[in-house]
DNA sequence: TTCAGAAATGACCAATCGGTCATTTTTTGA
DNA sequence: TCAAAAAATGACCGATTGGTCATTTCTGAA
């Protein structure tokens, strides 16, 4: 790799964290230059503005997040295994996978009304959960696992809306017990559909 | 009510849909001022900062979403019209109740990790509805209308999580569908605990 | 009607914001 | 090895931020 390039992606992984913590508006670049003992100018060199840069750290944060998921959800031997190595994964909102929480609730709402291209970067990353969760349910369908009247795609929408909601709920007592909750009611669902 | 307060009143209920809008970071006095047609110094007359306004105006934006939704709710006969009263409430988020959207979603990612204040507001805001949800329940189970074996307080986990979420969903398609089948599952395991 | 206290004004402040650019340093390939 | 290109620097820019305050205007009770 390219010394350019190099520090443009040093400067994305140090920048992710700090974007999904306090969000976009609240970081500055200061901030940024302060976690990469960077000087402003270099910064400049890698990224035209301030919005090229956070738009890059969210891309980074959803596949950061992404690539762990799949790489816990891939040691799965069974459909089912793999929907419960999903819930597992995002169990600890309190200690979530990544630094700040969920990259889809925290961009989501703040680009919600102001930054449509942020916007659209979350309901892709919104859906293509939806798409995992759904072929799941439609691999243990085709293979025997799961019966096979079961509602692949409208089940994904309730599994991924109940760990979003459970996560924001968890996020703000402090503590996983609603989380746990909804743990507890999507394997209960899973297990009510396997044969 | 005194000249002060009303222009108290005046400034919060201008200054909340922006903050629930672009968020409180996002927000600047000068937003305010133009919303309010105000000086600068007569905003510092009301408020000693901008942190303390902002506090006002999630305060505010919570209160007025939540008479709105106790005025549905109130409407309703029976415990399962109250459920089904909730849900509809919230089923249009394209075009929510509040200007912005469920300020709980918005103010609650914002203050995550920032602003213990407002997040202490938001939880008890999330804990109040699910004890809505919860009492719905109880009383649909004490005058029979619900079957006794029910969870009112993990339902009202659940019911709340697919909300929000569904929210979220929603709001980044900017179209209602996803919501639809969260509404479509609720009522459907309300009918199923039915009697 | 008067006048003291409350409310409203807007010029002003230091700090910080995102962003630029001439200059220096480092990297790279011939 | 060396020169051209790329990267890094930090002083600097205008605009905007949250916030202050002396002054003016308004309000309401005596």
């Amino acid at each position: 790799m390219a010394k350019g390039e190099e520090t443009r992606q040093f400067i994305i992984e140090k920048a992710a964290p700090i974007f999904n913590t306090k969000g976009i508006a609240a970081t500055s670049m200061s901030d940024i230059m302060e976690a990469t003992k960077l000087s402003k100018g270099s910064m400049y060199v890698h990224f035209e503005n301030k919005e090229v840069l956070a738009c890059a750290a969210v891309d980074h944060n959803m596949k950061v997040l992404g690539d762990k998921l799949i790489s816990e959800i891939s040691k799965s031997k069974t459909a089912k295994d793999e929907l419960f190595a999903y819930i597992d994964f995002f169990s600890n909102a309190v200690n979530p996978p990544l630094t700040g929480g969920c990259p889809l609730l925290n961009f989501g709402t703040e680009a919600d009304d102001t930054n449509p291209i942020v916007k659209e970067k979350i309901n892709k990353g919104c859906n293509a959960n939806q798409q995992l969760l759904a072929s799941s349910v439609n691999k243990g369908i085709a293979n025997g696992e799961f019966n096979p009247n079961w509602n692949a795609e409208e089940f994904a929408v309730i599994m991924f809306a109940m760990m979003e909601g459970g996560h924001l709920i968890s996020r703000m007592s402090g503590n996983n017990d609603k989380m746990k909750i909804i743990s507890k009611t999507l394997k209960n669902i899973i297990e009510e559909n396997s044969l």
